[in-house]
DNA sequence: TCACACGTGTAACATATGTTACAAAATTGA
DNA sequence: TCAATTTTGTAACATATGTTACACGTGTGA
């Protein structure tokens, strides 16, 4: 078991004996699920930390028709819903089941809580997890409330610009992974772009834009 | 300082002499502002949990021309950017500014794990608070992505539905104050129930609601 | 070396939503 | 009760974005 939590994002950089002394005298549960079984239910309350050891799960809500509709895919070993274990609405956002025979390990909350108090490195690792997740859904919030694709886009250089204080900037994601970080498609995304270079507010040759008329850019953010 | 601590949200449930307990040598500092002072700077790396004591601040993000858009405001006693102490991306999101004269207090991040390794309650209350964060994000997202109108009205009446447990629904809003929640305009709201109307999804009349097709309006939540 | 996947550029067309405008119905206040 | 105001219904048109499809270059692994 400790070969595979070592690749847990909440065990990063803990050896494996350290992670022996951490889960002494913890109560915990090892289970096993087969093809298409349910492990955790949507609207159930969350009581364990639950990691996915071995397998593959994914999550999908659930309709009053029985239809069901994909949410993502979870690898192992990975912790489920981990921003769901605390908190005020604590209740699995979707059904969890097994997409490919699996193993889990299931550590009640409070158990969980003395785990995190005998390592720092546990505590901040999960702090890392959940914090990063209410980052992550913040910014794209962010772009969200943009309405248009351009504006999302302005908003992203001038940020890169100001960071890197130049109106030269590269960019680092393809730009299928920018319009997914948008919400938009990629073909429209890359209109989007033409159309600011056409309109030369800024000059974009592949992956190099320079910003030509910051003022319009923020026209754009409006 | 205990007085005022112990009503701040990550000190809940916590009593006097365990808060005393709680920070017995830890390094700490009491920092006082004027009004329309800078207590923290955006994108500045967060190395300190800050609790805002006393008085008011708000957070302002700035853009390169010198533009500021307030964002929200910041009441004491109550952490500053809990959500940002940890993560990848652990820098503020925005300046933080006094509104009025503020005072604060400002931990070190490797001494505020020690604290939370201390009491459970105050590791819980850290956890709920930003878990709750991420889960209020989520929601949010939830709501702002769905694409369409349609999508996002029947997810309002869904929701509706499912509280008071009937097909038969009277908005409360009015069509403007609807289209305002959802980021849309009055007309197209309209002409979206309308759509739904003909199709024989819902049944509308002016603010009374029936839903004729539960499974059709999951569909357009997609 | 070659087939293949991947990222990018682009086009034609479909569709959803915004914009603007006006009329009818409902509500409100004097 | 009646005028004024708000709310709702609807239409024509403009525009932004999605959808689908294909071409091109680049790197990569067999």
């Amino acid at each position: 078991m400790n070969d595979i939590l070592i690749n847990c994002p909440l065990f990063k950089d803990i050896e494996a004996e350290e992670i022996q002394r951490i889960f002494d005298k913890i109560f915990y549960q090892m289970k096993e699920y087969e093809i298409n079984e349910i492990i955790a239910y949507q609207d159930e309350k969350v009581e364990h930390l639950i990691i996915l050891l071995e397998g593959i799960a994914r999550g999908e809500m659930v309709d009053i028709s029985g239809k069901t509709i994909v949410i993502e895919e979870i690898e192992s070993p990975k912790p489920l819903a981990p921003a769901f274990i605390f908190g005020i609405n604590n209740n699995y956002p979707v059904n969890i089941v097994s997409q490919t025979n699996t193993k889990i390990l299931k550590i009640p909350k409070f158990e969980f809580v003395k785990m995190m108090q005998r390592s720092d490195k546990l505590l901040i690792n999960f702090m890392n997890n959940v914090s990063g997740r209410a980052q992550f859904l913040s910014q794209k919030l962010k772009f969200l409330s943009f309405h248009s694709i351009k504006g999302k886009f302005a908003y992203y250089i001038l940020n890169l610009a100001k960071n890197n204080n130049t109106n030269y900037i590269t960019l680092q994601l393809s730009q299928n992974k920018l319009a997914e970080l948008f919400g938009v498609t990629r073909p429209s995304l890359a209109r989007a772009i033409r159309e600011l270079h056409n309109d030369k507010i800024i000059r974009a040759d592949a992956k190099n834009i320079q910003i030509l008329n910051t003022y319009e850019l923020y026209e754009l953010m409006k």
